[in-house]
DNA sequence: GGCATACAGATTTTT
DNA sequence: TCTGTATGCC
């Protein structure tokens, strides 16, 4: 594999900082796998050493896939390839009796975490959606800071404040007690034991001698003091990131991380690669000139040796309706001309809900298409339902769970007995399932709803009996148990709902199965790994799909096309409102739809097409727009806009 | 406990 | 406009 100068330089810089900045197309993983490569065969680092991290499951499975083809096979699984999640959840476990947490704790996901703080807020929060996100979002914020509640409180001046603080401080005790963390504390929780115990630390970096990060923009305040504790001493590691491509700020990342490395390791090393494999000329230029307009402390411009390449164009359209139909058009021509295949074509958007139409006008026209369908999977309710049933198996102090699948099927256990249960659970501090079994309980609930959750209770019961079985044996009896299929039916009603949630049950049974423990043969994986390895979705997309059927258009959010490539790329509804966003727009945030356009645009290879509508339709309501101004900050030399008439209307 | 109706809210979503 | 959720009635 060969290698320019910026890149072999980038590889072979295998002690003390790094920092490599990546441009987009710029062979950043390249850089990454054969570094890995060359840290063990001339570096003399041990390849059970050496630790990647990434933000995603399907990045770090990418990663071990290509390593692999360099690496035997022993040497490819020793290598610690993980999500950030995976390497704190590591840490925890390992770490366990350092903290106060049971071996079988459960995760908390953004829902879980949602339904917990309703319990602990009054009635006004508790129906307020967007003041119990607010306060979800302040207490993931003030963990990252590593601020402890008792800290917050402290420090709390309003009432606002107050009310917060105490909301984090019973949050957090309730985790405790149902011996749940959330995904903040998996990196939190071990930082703070790096930070706290110098034995902890020790045994981490002797075990660490190679940290290497990707999408380092991407990283928020706790994973780059994670970063930081993993690599205190030795300051061995390697992070790769492009500011420009920070897009997840809105979830927490700081891509001032970038610079705050220079001030925390003065000797850091920069490396820029800036040459671009992957797009013309023309679409590098542009993609150079728009994100000249954001503010840059690390200068970096790409190139390419390409060809120049072809125009770029703006469609206009009337409306949606009409975009999508002139999209539909232009590839339905170009592929009956056989010049492109349908897979060779990606349109970006700004929100899901842009595909709509696209979608309606594709069939219409019969062009088969993609769209890459988000994490849903898990968030769908059959999938909650039964990954409820098995978090009970292996945490029955699950409240969470409990609650969730305590009438599902409908067992005649309604919110009033529910009610009844906690409040003595509170005065108790038992868990529900503990509490059930009380002769207590019988005070303040009449004879048949007892027997009714004593039934219950044996079933669960009955369950864990059987953890020592296959867990997919387990989640076969539940669903045969609980009659689950019939529930569907009884609950969902729609036939083609139901049918995609058997579907879905059938999807996680066929997983269950795969899942089998790494080390050994054929030995299948302990159900609490796989509840967590659920919850941290780390569930192994394989590309099986057959190339035969993947002949499609690609539909996809911006967000989601960070990372890929491909010949033609069309950007829809370039205008003011939807890229930016109208959100964007009123926080002064532009500078991250500037980055989010950017990614777009360099997605192309060959030829990148614009598309604005004039009319769109916002919540059942018409808006007329003007063309997004980032059309007007790329090189205006370099593109077409379709009918000049719109142009001179809105240059400016 | 289940159903119908009212009603708010509506980007992006790595774990 | 559409969707998910809260509420109130049976």
């Amino acid at each position: 594999m060969s290698l320019n100068f910026a890149q072999k330089n980038a590889v072979k810089l295998i002690t003390g900082p790094c920092l490599i900045l990546a441009g987009a197309g710029s062979g950043k993983t390249k850089v990454i796998i054969n570094k890995i490569v060359y840290l063990i065969k001339y570096g003399a680092y041990k390849s059970h050493n050496i630790a990647a991290v990434t933000f995603t499951n399907k990045a770090a499975y990418e990663m071990r896939t290509r390593l692999s083809k360099h690496l035997n096979i022993l040497k490819t699984k020793n290598i610690n390839i993980s999500t950030f999640h995976s390497l704190g959840l590591k840490i925890i476990k390992h770490e366990i009796k350092s903290l106060r947490f049971h071996d079988n704790f459960t995760l908390f996901d953004e829902k879980d975490q949602i339904s917990l703080l309703k319990k602990i807020c009054n009635k006004e929060t508790k129906n307020n959606i967007t003041l119990l996100k607010k306060i979800s979002f302040q207490i993931s914020f003030w963990k990252n800071q590593f601020y402890t509640p008792e800290k917050v409180k402290s420090l709390a001046k309003s009432a606002v404040e107050k009310y917060f603080s105490d909301i984090y401080e019973k949050y957090n005790t309730c985790l405790y007690e149902l011996n749940s963390l959330d995904f903040d504390d998996l990196i939190c929780l071990p930082t703070t034991l790096l930070k706290e115990n110098k034995e902890i630390k020790n045994r981490w970096q002797t075990k660490i001698t190679y940290l290497l990060v990707d999408e380092y923009q991407d990283t928020n305040n706790s994973q780059y003091e994670f970063i930081k504790e993993l690599t205190n001493t030795q300051s061995n590691f390697t992070l790769v990131g492009d500011d420009d491509q920070s897009i997840y700020s809105w979830r927490g990342a700081n891509p001032n991380n970038i610079f705050l490395l220079k001030k925390d390791f003065p000797n850091l090393k920069i490396i820029k690669m800036e040459h671009n494999y992957r797009s013309s000329g023309r679409i590098l230029k542009a993609a150079n000139s728009l994100i000249s307009n954001n503010m840059h402390s690390l200068k970096k411009t790409l190139f390419s040796q390409l060809q120049y390449g072809k125009f770029i164009q703006i469609i206009i359209a009337e409306n949606e309706e009409k975009e999508a139909e002139k999209i539909a058009k232009k590839i339905f021509l170009q592929c009956s001309k056989k010049k492109l295949q349908y897979q060779d074509y990606a349109i970006l958007y700004r929100g899901n809900y842009q595909s709509r139409i696209l979608e309606k006008v594709l069939i219409k026209e019969n062009i088969p298409y993609n769209i890459s369908e988000n994490s849903s999977f898990f968030s769908c309710v059959e999938i909650k339902d039964l990954l409820s049933y098995l978090r009970i198996i292996i945490n029955p102090n699950d409240n969470a769970a409990l609650i969730r699948i305590i009438n599902i099927p409908s067992r005649k256990i309604g919110s009033i007995t529910l009610k009844k249960i906690e409040k003595y659970t509170t005065k108790q501090k038992k868990s529900l399932f503990d509490a059930i079994n009380d002769i207590e309980l019988e005070k303040i609930i009449n004879k048949k709803t007892i027997k009714k959750l004593k039934d219950f209770i044996d079933l669960i019961q009955e369950f864990i009996d059987l953890a020592d079985i296959a867990p997919y044996k387990i989640l076969d009896k539940i669903i045969h148990d609980i009659e689950y299929e019939k529930w569907l039916y009884k609950s969902l009603k729609d036939p083609k709902k139901i049918q995609k949630s058997i579907n879905n049950i059938y999807t996680l049974s066929e997983w269950l199965k795969n899942m089998i423990q790494g080390d050994e043969l054929e030995k299948p994986m302990s159900l609490s790994k796989i509840i967590t390895r659920m919850t941290l979705r780390d569930i192994v997309t394989k590309n099986t799909k057959k190339q035969s059927d993947n002949n499609k258009v690609q539909l996809m959010t911006l967000h989601a096309s960070k990372g890929l490539e491909f010949p033609t790329v069309f950007m829809i509804g370039m205008c003011e409102g939807v890229l930016p966003n109208q959100k964007s727009i009123h926080n002064n945030n532009i500078e991250e739809e500037r980055r989010l356009t950017y990614v777009g645009i360099t997605r192309a290879k060959k030829q990148l097409f614009f598309t604005y509508c004039c009319k769109i339709i916002q919540y059942g309501k018409m808006l007329y727009t003007s063309p997004s101004r980032f059309l007007f900050e790329l090189p205006q030399e370099d593109i077409k806009w379709e009918k000049n008439i719109f142009k001179n209307n809105f240059d400016r």
